[in-house]
DNA sequence: AACCCGGGGCA
DNA sequence: TGCCCAGGGTT
């Protein structure tokens, strides 16, 4: 296939951000060549919606103690739920902990290299399928995560931040970016994240710092949009996740059965929110009663 | 497609 | 104090 100018442009922005990665990268463990794909796998649902910094203490925790998925589905879920500590979203520890036993159960307590066995388990969708196919096994896969949608989006259409929904469009269009060869391939995937995560940030790109500078459409058409461009807050105080937050905290803390609703910590939440959010903890399957009786809940 | 789910740290 | 973030599962 002949390659088009375009094309040729493409290769030339991909290539800066890989010379780029290649000077800059961040020394992660989970980067690292002795680092296991299960590593790779832990890392990879940490990271989920939580940032590099909080999660690199409790993951080496976590793989001291259970460096095997064998380990960690021989431990008790809710052990795995206190491990996961205030990383917050802790289904990500319920799912990463059933993930573990399912790869005893379903693959011989090894992480396949496959990309749609990995979205078959639980906990793993389909960026974080991609991701581990990449940085476990050195695999060519999309890799489209938000830095990445923002990094594309910025210096190829222009956008100053992502649409909040990926389309068909541009998965296609980030797919075309990929390198042929595995090794760029990878090596694009963990630089695009980078330069999203660290250069090309939603509030305050570094744009002088970026390897994109002299390419980069929305830097060439004047950076704006930014303050326009409407927010995803999610509210927080006196939501239903700070409640159950709470609650969670509570339960991490303590290895004895608690009185969840006669609780002096949680006096100033009403009856029926924290009895409403304590349900949900226990259909979720992260709480479950010890004594319902005597309203006593464990992890 | 819409909705729900934590939490910390920094501008 | 406001705001941002290496998504996934359910309905």
């Amino acid at each position: 296939m002949p390659t088009t100018p375009q094309h040729a442009r493409d290769a030339s922005m991909v290539d800066e951000v890989i010379a780029w990665f290649s000077r800059e990268a961040r020394d992660l463990p989970w980067r690292r060549s002795d680092c296991s794909p299960w590593g790779v796998l832990v890392s990879e649902i940490m990271l989920q919606q939580t940032p590099v910094v909080r999660v690199e203490p409790v993951w080496r925790e976590w793989m001291a103690r259970w460096p095997t998925p064998a380990d960690l589905a021989a431990a008790e879920q809710g052990d795995a739920v206190r491990a996961w500590g205030r990383l917050g979203y802790p289904r990500r520890a319920k799912r990463l902990w059933e993930c573990a036993v399912a790869l005893v159960e379903r693959h011989g307590g090894e992480v396949p290299s496959d990309e749609d066995t990995l979205l078959a388990l639980p906990g793993i969708g389909a960026y974080t399928a991609a991701a581990v196919a990449a940085f476990a096994f050195g695999q060519r896969s999309v890799v489209l995560d938000t830095n990445v949608r923002r990094v594309i989006g910025r210096a190829w259409n222009g956008l100053p931040l992502p649409a909040l929904h990926q389309t068909v469009g541009e998965r296609a269009h980030a797919a075309e970016l990929v390198p042929a060869s595995p090794e760029a391939a990878v090596a694009w995937a963990a630089g695009s994240m980078e330069l999203g995560a660290l250069v090309c940030t939603a509030r305050a790109p570094r744009c002088g710092e970026c390897p994109l500078a002299s390419d980069c459409r929305w830097l060439a058409e004047g950076a704006t949009g930014l303050e326009a461009a409407p927010r995803r807050v999610q509210p927080w105080h006196g939501t239903d996740r700070q409640v159950r937050g709470r609650i969670m905290a509570l339960l991490r803390a303590a290895h004895v059965p608690v009185n969840i609703s006669g609780h002096a910590a949680l006096e100033d939440i009403e009856p029926g929110q924290l009895d409403s959010c304590l349900e949900s903890l226990v259909a979720d399957g992260l709480v479950r009663a010890a004594d319902a009786e005597r309203g006593l809940y464990v992890l």
